[in-house]
DNA sequence: CAGTTCGTTCAATACCAAATGAACAAGAAA
DNA sequence: TTTCTTGTTCATTTGGTATTGAACGAACTG
C-alpha cells in the first residue's frame, strides 16, 4: 500500500474517531451525563484494543480523577469492563459494544430510582387528598387521578424499553 | 363545617399543592428542563383557576423574567394555554392537565432535534469509513454498523412512546 | 526495606447555565 | 398626550456541579 494512501487511512481513522466521541459526548449530555464520561466510553467505542487509564487521560486531555469517576460510572453501568493483560499491572478498559449495556444501565441505575421516588411521593399526595371531604377538591382529586395513572404507564415503560434494547 | 376542620382542610390543599409542586419540579430536573419550569407547570397544574404570571411570581417567588420564559417554554410544548378572562387584560394561564402534552412537547421538541442531529452526524461517519480499505478496520466498520442500528431503532422508539402518551 | 506505580478520593477551582431584574415595547387607561 | 399596566428580552449575577490535582492507600518492584 502507498504511504500516501497510508496517510489518509490515518487521518479518515482519526476523524472518526473523533466523530464517535463527539456522538457520545452528545449522548451523554442529553441523558445527563458528563462530557467526560461521553469522551472515555466514545474513545474506547472507537478503539479496538484495551486502554489503560493513563492512554485515556493523555488523549482525551482530562484529569485522572475525572478518568477514574468516569470509567467507575461506566462500570457500574455494566459499559465498560477492564480486561486483564499479561504481565502489565495496569487495568485496561474496553467498551461493552452493545450499547444497550450503556443505555440499560443507564435506566437501571438512574432512571429506575426517580420513578421509585416518584411512586413514593405520589402515594404521600394519595394520604393528604383522602382527608379531604368529597364534593370539595373534585378537580384537584381529578388530576391526581390522572397523575396516578401515570405512575402506572411510566413503570410499564421501562421494562418495555429494556425490552426493545434486548431485541 | 366546623372551622377548625375547614383549616385542617386549607393545609392538606396547601401540603398537596407543594407535594404536585415538588413532583413536577423532580420530573423538570431529570428530563433536564430548568426548575422553575417545573415549578410553574406543578402550580397550575394543581390550581383549577387560571393564573396571571404575577400570581406566578409571587407564589413561586420566581421573577418575572423566569415566569415568562417558563411560559413561552411550556406554552411551546403544548403543556400550557392561556385562557381570556372578560375584563382582565392579564393573560390567564392555565395546565394542559394530559401529561402527554408535557411529555409530548419534551419529546417533540427536544428529543427529536438530537436524534436529528445524531442520524446526520452518522452519515457524516460513514463517509469516512467508506475510503477505508475492505479487511482493514474491519472491528470500527462491525461497531459504526451496531451505531447506525441504534439510530434506526431510536428513530422507531419515539413514535412508540408518542403512541403510549395517546393510551 | 525504600522507592515506584497505579488507582481512588475529595477539597478547591473553574466553568456554565439558570435566574434575575433593568430596560424596553406594546397596548390600555386616564 | 401622558401615564400605567403587562409581558418580553437580554446583559449581568448567581448557584450548582463538573473537573481538576494534590494527597492518600495499596500493591508491586528492586
Amino acid at each position: 500500500m502507498a504511504s500516501g494512501t497510508q496517510g489518509a487511512d490515518e487521518r479518515a481513522v482519526a476523524q472518526t474517531e473523533k466523530a464517535v466521541i463527539e456522538l457520545f459526548v452528545r449522548l451523554a449530555q442529553v441523558i445527563g451525563l458528563q462530557r467526560t464520561v461521553g469522551e472515555i466510553y466514545g474513545l474506547l467505542y472507537a478503539t479496538e484494543r484495551p486502554l489503560t487509564m493513563d492512554e485515556l487521560t493523555r488523549r482525551l486531555r482530562i484529569s485522572k480523577g475525572s478518568a477514574s469517576q468516569g470509567l467507575k460510572l461506566l462500570r457500574s453501568f455494566g459499559a465498560v469492563r477492564s480486561e486483564y493483560i499479561e504481565g502489565d499491572r495496569r487495568d485496561h478498559y474496553v467498551a461493552e459494544v452493545e450499547v444497550r449495556h450503556l443505555l440499560g444501565g443507564f435506566l437501571r441505575e438512574r432512571m429506575q430510582p426517580h420513578l421509585a421516588w416518584g411512586a413514593t411521593r405520589l402515594n404521600e399526595i394519595d394520604q393528604l387528598v383522602a382527608v379531604l371531604p368529597g364534593d370539595n377538591h373534585k378537580v384537584l382529586k381529578d388530576r391526581l387521578v390522572r397523575l396516578k395513572r401515570w405512575r402506572t404507564r411510566g413503570q410499564r415503560l421501562l421494562p418495555m424499553i429494556l425490552k426493545l434494547l434486548r431485541a
